[in-house]
DNA sequence: ACAACTCAGAGGGCTTACAA
DNA sequence: TTGTAAGCCCTCTGAGTTGT
């Protein structure tokens, strides 16, 4: 029985032996191979990649032959395999496309067309996530997260540095708006005082004009003018739309109205040749399509116009103060946001980029000039808001009223595209469909973004912990241990041991001499039956010698210059995992000797 | 009493250094 | 260039401890 129980063993054990082997034979293959690939590619104008982002070898090289198992094809990073970015697999499949590894970013100056390839291109050899892509996540999130310019160059540089080279990251915020088509400045901040619109400088803490004491975090203020910006931008652009306001002839005229749209309360500027026809003091105007009847308010220069519009919103605007309140309450009222007007957010703003960042540029020079004006002005910004919470403000009288939007007009080609975008939520108005802007479900959703950036970078920042910490592990020299030392303490020039000292045992760092320690005190036997002081009852394996224990400690404090203090947690958090896994694997290694000599009896016997 | 948490052992897999 | 050993990391499991 004994005998067939240790034979089974034996067959086991050579069994794991043969599969570790090979293991390891395969692996080395693999990844010398393809770093040798890699190497060649790379430095080869004639590497490829494929559509999916993998790299192509150049015909010289047989990828099957490199690669005898065909594992599975990179695919994008995500949160939970991060740990195996490192991973770097290549399927013989993916044999196609030329792979541009000219950094592009180094040009400031692109053709259209090279442009084009470009952001075709992926964000590196291993990802197949694209670079425009990228781009407009990117571009997304640091305008969803308000961040500024400054911090969103640092983002990328950051992004840059982490990812492997070559990538097609743009070094600069200037050229990832190039690489997307995006050649103006569209957004300058300024602080204006609400008061009196008057620019104060980022160093003031007051209005020098008027006295009133910014306020850096108004979040119901900031969401509600973000969304009436918004409107007020689509509702432009429609009245461009319909009215053929991006050719030259309407950018010509000097004569603008100020209308008023008695069905949803809106007020807007267009210039005399947008207005399909007077009636008295009714203005008749094409909006999605539709014949909309507005009454002239003003009429005159843009500038006019634009006062008279801002005395009128004054006038409905008694007391600024209220306004918060007043959506406050209109939160109370409508305290369970919908989901209907979280995802009509979420698209306006998906479309609003995409007006902002591709149509808007797409016209003519001075359009764009005047859209840009419209996005700077905090004229504009302010009397929208204003007007928006005038609107919020009635709302609070009559719930049941609706606020009508104006739709986008879009022509045919991209009505169905317009209408994917919108994601036919409530922001599509084709039916008229009521929209009801509230605030509290900006809040949750501005929220909701930021517990999940914070989870990612948590993430991130949890990932390169690791890395840094087990770099600086391994740095004999480096300053982690200065956490665990105290100046002016004083050790021991020797640490004797059985007539030897202990210090001069050479190692090239704390966890090397510690195993060092572990052979010097212990016997194999020891090391491979025992594990680490204290023992506890409950482990069936003893605990070794506690007296040479204290031998190792004095050696590793004073060999370190370790604080007293501070030993105890050194010792715990990082000496000891590696001396346990160091037992561990002496147990390893000595029961793979056991049964490689009981292999090589048994074959002997069996010859013999 | 039970759940949540902590700690240590064990095993498997990956990386790196080194020698043949 | 290749194979091997050692170290390290990660995950699972079991047992004890702590809090409710």
């Amino acid at each position: 029985m004994m005998n067939i129980d240790l034979a089974d063993a034996l067959e086991i054990a050579s069994e794991k032996k043969r599969k570790k082997l090979k293991y390891n034979v395969q692996w080395n293959r693999q990844h010398r191979r393809y770093d040798e690939s890699m190497n060649e590619a790379i430095n080869n104008n004639n590497t490829a990649v494929s559509d999916s982002g993998c790299l192509v070898f150049p015909p010289s090289i047989n990828t099957n032959d490199a690669l005898p198992v065909t594992v599975s094809k990179p695919t994008a990073p995500t949160d939970n395999d991060t740990a195996d970015e490192d991973e770097l697999f290549y399927n013989d499949e993916d044999i196609n496309t030329p792979l541009d590894l000219n950094d592009f970013s180094e040009n400031d100056e692109y053709s259209t067309s090279s442009q084009l390839e470009n952001i075709k291109q992926r964000l590196h050899p291993f990802t197949d996530v694209s670079l425009e892509a990228f781009s407009h996540e990117f571009l997304h999130l640091l305008r969803k997260s308000n961040v500024s310019k400054t911090h969103a160059q640092n983002y990328l540089t950051l992004i840059k540095n982490i990812l492997p080279e070559p990538n097609s990251i743009p070094k600069n915020m200037i050229q990832l708006y190039r690489q997307l088509g995006i050649n103006e400045n569209l957004f300058t901040k300024r602080i204006v005082c609400q008061n009196c619109l008057l620019n104060i400088s980022s160093t003031n803490i007051a209005c020098p004009r008027c006295g009133i004491i910014i306020i850096m975090s108004n979040t119901s203020n900031v969401a509600s003018r973000v969304i009436a910006r918004r409107q007020q931008l689509r509702q432009q652009e429609t009245a461009h739309q319909s009215t053929g306001y991006g050719n030259s002839t309407a950018i010509s005229s000097s004569q603008y109205h100020l209308l008023f749209f008695g069905d949803n309360e809106e007020r807007l500027i267009l210039p005399e040749n947008n207005i399909k026809k007077f009636i008295d003091d009714k203005a008749i105007v094409m909006i999605d399509r539709k014949r909309k009847i507005a009454t002239i308010e003003a009429q005159g220069s843009l500038s006019l116009c634009q006062a008279i519009r801002q005395s009128k919103l004054d006038e409905l605007e008694q007391i600024p103060n209220i306004i918060n309140r007043d959506i406050d309450n209109f939160d109370v009222d409508n305290g369970g946001a919908s989901d209907n007007e979280q995802q009509f957010d979420e698209n306006d703003e998906e479309v609003n980029d995409t007006y902002i960042h591709s149509q808007v540029l797409k016209q003519q020079p001075t359009t764009v000039q005047r859209t840009l004006n419209d996005i700077n002005d905090p004229s504009t910004d302010i009397s929208v808001s204003k007007r928006r919470r005038t609107h919020l403000k009635s709302q609070l009288h009559d719930k049941n009223r609706p606020i009508k939007r104006l739709r986008p007009l879009v022509h045919d080609d991209d009505s169905e595209n317009e209408e994917t975008r919108s994601g036919g939520t409530a922001e599509t108005t084709n039916t008229g469909q009521q929209l009801q802007v509230n605030p509290q479900a900006i809040y949750s959703q501005i929220d909701g973004l930021f517990n999940a950036m914070t989870n990612t970078i948590e993430r991130r920042f949890t990932h390169f912990d690791k890395k840094i910490e087990r770099l600086t592990q391994n740095n004999f020299y480096d300053h982690s241990l200065d956490l665990f030392r105290e100046k002016d303490e004083t050790f021991e020039s020797t640490v004797m041991y059985q007539n030897e000292d202990l210090l001069r045992i050479r190692a090239k760092d704390y966890g090397d001499y510690g195993r060092l320690l572990l052979r010097k005190l212990y016997s194999k036997q020891e090391l491979a039956e025992c594990i680490l002081p204290t023992g506890h009852q409950r482990y069936r394996r003893p605990p070794l010698d506690n007296d040479r224990f204290e031998y190792l400690h004095k050696a590793v404090a004073t060999k370190f210059r370790l604080s007293n203090l501070h030993y105890s947690q050194f010792y715990s958090k990082l000496l000891r995992p590696k001396l346990a896994d160091f037992l561990n694997d002496e147990r390893k290694r000595q029961n793979k000797e056991v049964s490689m000599i009981m292999i090589t009896d048994s074959n002997d016997n069996s010859t013999s």
